[in-house]
DNA sequence: TGTATTTGATAACAAATGTTATCGTCCCAC
DNA sequence: GTGGGACGATAACATTTGTTATCAAATACA
């Protein structure tokens, strides 16, 4: 599982070691709880196998905000960052192959490696692409119709349509169940 | 101008002189384009006197994205910091007064302060706020209906309200000027 | 395999929001 | 001062989107 990462963080082989060793296995059913909405988030999961929702509880109705798949890390990154309680709940999609880390060793590690320039900038970098992500997606919901999102995200990112059930998407995209429905139906005719 | 923020910069006299020394200052009418959309972003502002907003062209029609006031700082974000061609214009809304800086020397400074762990935080700590910000301005949008956002912009940035033509606040908030219009009297008369 | 649950499509109607047009007011440049 | 443009309110109508309900198909699982 880590292998892949290794050749990215240049730091010698005990320090290494010393960081895989801080991830635990963990195997969950699908629509496994991972971090409830107003807990505080301790631990940053990496998914090997499966997939992952970020949503909160909008007056009763349940707004998916984010989807995550195979290597990438989950985190409600606010609450993970600043100790807050976290306005999101994160839960499996699928039955999920996951390994976590606590707060405590990841904090250790940033602060050992902001002091390597690489990896520090890799981590200035990665904060800025993910508030790129966000104002791209926040773009999106300024620019594009409901419509145009789909599609989009039917070009961008299949993965989403493909493996994730349709209700979640709907309110990913900002919209209800039946409306996705229609744009979908809409979409087919006109292929036609 | 600068000497409110020299005590947030732990750096010798002669470097902070060298810093500011790199700003030049810039007086302009209201509605003057600073960046245009597709040009590269090579200059940041900041803010002495007046209002500018940051907006796209969608499909002909102008969709105002920020806004930004006295003191703080204004670039193309992604452009400035990738040098792609910038998503966005950047323009005065009121008579200003501005200080610009060129991107080479913006860098230059970050490189060096980068070095120095109080600023190198700050700056991370100032990515992840920013981030922090799109996520709640995007939630916003997701959660809550546009007179809901009208009203939480009323509390959280009065300025705006204030000091922003009604018809950029409408693409701001997502809305027609129309709507907009109808929030507002809607508002006023449940008041009453 | 059979049954319950989840998922998705569709129709009918309601509510929200956009579009176009008109009018009044304010303000700035001449 | 005054004429034109920017700004904002409002009405009438069109379009989009949400809501509720129902049914069909897929899927999970005992």
């Amino acid at each position: 599982m880590f292998d892949q990462f290794k050749n990215k963080f240049p730091v010698n082989e005990q320090k290494w070691n010393d960081y895989i060793s801080c991830f635990k296995r963990l195997e969950v059913p699908a629509k496994t709880t991972l971090l409830q909405e107003g807990e505080i988030s301790k631990k940053l999961f990496l998914i090997e196998k499966g997939c992952i929702r970020v949503w909160f509880n909008n007056n009763g109705k349940d707004v998916t905000f984010q989807f995550f798949f195979e290597n990438s890390t989950v985190a409600s990154i606010e609450s993970f960052r600043k100790e807050f309680p976290s306005p999101v709940s994160i839960e499996t999609i699928e039955p999920s192959v996951l390994w976590w880390i606590h707060k405590k060793d990841i904090d250790r590690i940033i602060e050992e490696i902001k002091d390597v320039p690489l990896l520090r900038d890799k981590l200035i970098n990665a904060l800025f692409d993910r508030t790129f992500d966000y104002m791209k997606h926040f773009f999106s919901f300024i620019k594009n119709t409901p419509t145009e999102r789909y599609l989009n995200l039917l070009q961008e990112k299949p993965q989403i349509v493909q493996r994730i059930p349709q209700h979640y998407i709907a309110s990913y995209l900002g919209v209800s169940t039946v409306h996705l429905s229609r744009i979908k139906s809409k979409i087919s005719k006109q292929k036609q």
